[in-house]
DNA sequence: ACCTTTGTTAACCATTTGGTTAAACCATAT
DNA sequence: ATATGGTTTAACCAAATGGTTAACAAAGGT
């Protein structure tokens, strides 16, 4: 593992559980096991290394909502495929979605940079077939984009605010765990349920 | 307005938009228009200043939960009455939610704190509503809990994560609120279709 | 009038923090 | 061997930050 590799590891383990103003670099030097000069060798300077950590956690959700957003795929399939599959990749990640959620509150400016990426997440052709469905009597008539919020909230939501869930439902680590399992299945069913004629 | 009135205010206005970590003690003074030495004067410490902030913050929004969770409404009733009351009032006060749930997530210590509170987020009774009204008949058979997160979710998220809402759906602030307003009636819509036999 | 308590400020302080510098290290080509 | 270029470090620095001090003002009680 190179230098540059061995402090992005460190960076990215600091800024995700701590955000962006309560990381230090010399913690980051620490974990990495490296001189703070370091740091500022390989990369310019805190917001530089930050972006860096923040573009890669970006990249590595936003490709997978877009596969299967833009797949040819029913409504149905995709509401399924992508709760199973977003699920399963955030239990891995746990930290990803309230990191990203969070620096993004803070620093809104970066949403004008990653909406420039090519892999941008971009519900378009989702929605759109969402109105032909409903126009075919597949689906009932709902508002586009409430069912898009729909699946994203019933996804993303115990991954964004898991300490709340957990103490308001009142959850051992494992039952949320368990929980989380269950729900890859049971957020595509609510859904659908709910929207199907 | 008493000097402790101005600067706790100033605080929340601060803590609520920047977190934590990013608030300078020097920006409440100004935003108050006093001496940083009256910070501490009237408040300890930075740490005891955010406290006050954040447990105000969470006794306005738990009371509410309670409020309809506690009532003697039907499930449906109640899944309707929350999504109106809370929408509504988050609309209000948009930074509570991300404000709480991003604090809560860089430090867990504080739900022991809060879950002492006789106000405190309590699900137990209508936990044991949903099984009652699953076992008559009247709600598909579904993990409770799950019910419950699905809940929170459909009405939290989108006030949670406001910037990626809105960033990856494609959404001017204007556009936001419209949708916000419709899913008071729309995420009880959903949940019911859902779970109604 | 005078003392005491409470409120308020300017100036100050110790520590932390992001960042820099200049020297040392080390592999490789000559 | 030695010059060269990138890599790494210890020591350092200026600015920012949370917090303190000591003096001062204002109000109230005696």
């Amino acid at each position: 593992m190179t230098t540059e590799e061995k402090i992005f590891n460190a960076a990215r383990k600091i800024f995700q559980t701590k955000g962006f103003a309560a990381t230090r670099m010399q913690e980051i030097a620490d974990e990495a096991g490296i001189n703070k000069a370091m740091l500022h060798y390989c990369f310019k300077n805190k917001e530089q290394l930050f972006e860096a950590v923040f573009m890669n956690a970006f990249g590595q959700l936003a490709p997978q909502i877009n596969l299967i957003f833009n797949s040819e795929d029913s409504v149905f399939e995709k509401i399924q495929k992508f709760t199973e599959s977003y699920i399963s990749f955030v239990i891995e990640n746990p930290y990803l979605p309230q990191f990203i959620i969070q620096e993004l509150n803070s620093n809104p400016g970066f949403v004008q940079k990653f909406m420039q990426n090519p892999n941008r997440p971009n519900p378009q052709k989702l929605l759109l077939q969402i109105e032909k469905e409903i126009k075919l009597g597949i689906i009932k008539p709902i508002n586009p984009k409430q069912l898009v919020l729909d699946i994203l909230s019933m996804t993303i939501f115990a991954f964004a605010a898991p300490v709340m869930v957990r103490g308001i439902i009142g959850l051992s680590e494992e039952e949320f765990h368990t929980l989380m399992q269950e729900r890859k299945t049971h957020s595509a069913n609510q859904i659908i349920n709910a929207i199907k004629k």
